[in-house]
DNA sequence: CCAGATTAGTTGTATATACATCTATTCTGG
DNA sequence: CCAGAATAGATGTATATACAACTAATCTGG
């Protein structure tokens, strides 16, 4: 009986967040070589399948709250990888990728192919479709309507 | 067919990102009212259930990068929760809870009690041990030895 | 039409997080 | 024993994260 590197954690959210941190490095580390954080890929990503959105709706797909996002924009707008315009509701700013955005998307892909493939083999196929869907279901059950 | 209110997203990390989010969110609501966050019980549990550890070895087993340890630490320091004193090695801090830090770890109980076994009955007990099983697995697969 | 309620997003603030770099201490080969 | 390597943490910096409070725009009941 091989005894792990690590304790158990009782705690649910313990250990999602711990898990998500190791994910994390694993991906940034993987992402580093081209400038681009964990969250900014996601974001890209995001925009790239859904189009133009508001921030709202942005936050309502990535379960981040709409405050959150208004500082890492700024920061993907500095870099001209987003565009933002006025609707016709005056309030809301509807965002997409610019041509840059989606170029620094597709830079990016390779690298993100990479880690995804190698996790995808060292967990099998089965766990890695489990984990998708256990966490899009977890998402989903604690996620507020 | 019922369609979901958030969209699958194909990154894992970006999966996990998310859940991780909402999930923190869960448990801070419930914790907040005792003036903890999330790291921060995390912690209270860990240094409960582990005794005395040095700063390294708590980052081992929250994957969490030592020098992170030093700002969350100084705040739990500040409330007087945690006692520091030096070893032998002068270089290593070992960290344990203060009487203050029990009292208030056992204070939180209840709030995480009840939160857990909400959406322990939410998740159903299969999903749940599974959940945890993997998440585990997922971090020593990811974690570097 | 308008006053109050609601909604979209920003700003202030605090914590979480990790990497690069630094200092102090300990270890190790010669 | 001692010089260089390795290790434990601390500090500087940048991003991530959310809540409370705010402003501006829109909606809604009367």
């Amino acid at each position: 009986m091989e005894h792990s590197r690590i304790p158990k954690l009782p705690c649910m959210c313990a250990n999602f967040r711990r898990t998500t941190r190791a994910l994390t490095q694993l991906y940034e580390n993987a992402l580093r070589p081209l400038g681009l954080r964990a969250t900014q890929f996601t974001i890209l990503q995001a925009l790239s399948l859904a189009g133009e959105v508001t921030q709202s709706q942005l936050g309502g797909i990535l379960a981040m709250d709409s405050t959150t996002l208004t500082r890492t924009l700024r920061i993907m707008d500095r870099e001209g990888w987003i565009v933002e315009r006025r609707g016709q509701d005056q309030r809301e700013r509807r965002l997409r990728l610019s041509k840059a955005g989606e170029t620094q998307f597709k830079r990016a892909l390779p690298a993100w192919e990479k880690v995804q493939s190698q996790l995808r083999r060292q967990l099998g196929e089965q766990s890695w479709k489990n984990l998708l869907e256990i966490t899009h279901q977890v998402t989903e059950l604690v996620t507020a309507p």
